[in-house]
DNA sequence: CGCCAGGTATACAGATCGGTCTACTTTTCT
DNA sequence: AGAAAAGTAGACCGATCTGTATACCTGGCG
């Protein structure tokens, strides 16, 4: 990728996340750049696809950061708290407005577009995480765990950035390190 | 409400839900309500007013349809269960894909909107409504678990609408049925 | 040296956007 | 009956949208 190219993603990533994918032009995201729309459109050939290598960045990156984590956590217990953890620093850090993903679904109905497979592969790939983690704790019983733990962590990001619930992934990881905790003493 | 304004704030509605709010035109509303440009301008003044609207009228129906549900229960624990039965219905009936209101946000970023206080309050009730249904169930952490509650409840909806929990509504319910059982046998 | 990818600057195209306007007709209510 | 309100039909405005075209410049590389 060329710096130019890369100063494209950031910028648009950046306007996407902020105001909204309809909402941003190609005019601004070049402007914001300090790029011509010609080289905007010689990288990325169409807003459209700008919007999937937005997504997709985004995606790759917090699995990697998701990733770096868990491989520095001990028991199995502390990698499941520890996804809250790294989200409760990912919000802080770069996302006031709670999941793009989400947000991006909210203005792509079309599931033929090429974005929604990376939105619902994300999520998706995050139940099976949260599944796969609690497997070793309740062996029995560790679709069910990963589910809530699943949902539990969706309902944070969204109460996050609404603003509804400041401490959201707080409360969340309290909540998860108590059924945890159940879990385990039940089985 | 003239019948021309309820045809165009049912277009709307449905428009907004379906494709999302940046993404539909006033024309394209005006035409598939059967009505002229200048009859919407002259019933809502402006296409924001008329999101407003259409927010405000989604958030009067479900507070409606769920405050009817609820006089029908009979214990407080079926009061907590009976949001996540009337959410069931209301996503398999109408909204299939996810909340319109945290939708909407995705789309509204500037919390001077007029459409953000609708939003955010929505969400501030249904936070308020679990806490309260809980009160009687656990005086001493009600605020806990109806937090929890909350989130469960909101991740659902995200699941739901992203299809990648079909049956989101119910797990929650079975977990929330499950706190409820564990809080009420420790208090 | 010459080539060419990557870039700037800018004008342009066609469509659509939110919003206004005039002129006329229909409904509704007193 | 008659006036006010609500509606249709449709042209129009300026701005903005995604996307393309032309002409020129610059640095690195064989």
């Amino acid at each position: 990728m060329t710096p130019a190219a890369r100063r494209v993603l950031e910028a648009a990533g950046r306007l996407f996340y902020e105001r909204g994918i309809h909402a941003v032009g190609v005019d601004l995201i070049a402007a914001e750049a300090g790029v011509t729309k010609k080289t905007l459109y010689d990288r990325f050939g169409s807003k459209d696809q700008l919007v999937v290598e937005y997504l997709a960045d985004r995606d790759e990156r917090w699995r990697a950061c998701l990733d770096a984590r868990l491989d520095t956590c001990g028991s199995p217990s502390d990698r499941v708290l520890a996804v809250f953890d790294v989200s409760r620093e990912w919000m802080d850090a770069t996302s006031p407005r709670g999941c793009s993903m989400v947000n991006a679904h909210a203005e792509i109905d079309d599931p033929s577009h090429p974005a929604y497979a990376i939105i619902t592969g994300q999520k998706q790939w995050m139940l099976t995480l949260f599944t796969d983690l609690v497997r070793p704790l309740v062996p029995t019983g560790a679709d069910f765990l990963g589910r809530t733990l699943m949902l539990l962590h969706e309902g944070a990001l969204v109460a996050f950035g609404l603003r509804v619930l400041p401490g959201a992934l707080e409360h969340a990881r309290e909540q998860a390190e108590m059924l945890l905790r159940t879990a385990a003493a039940a089985s």
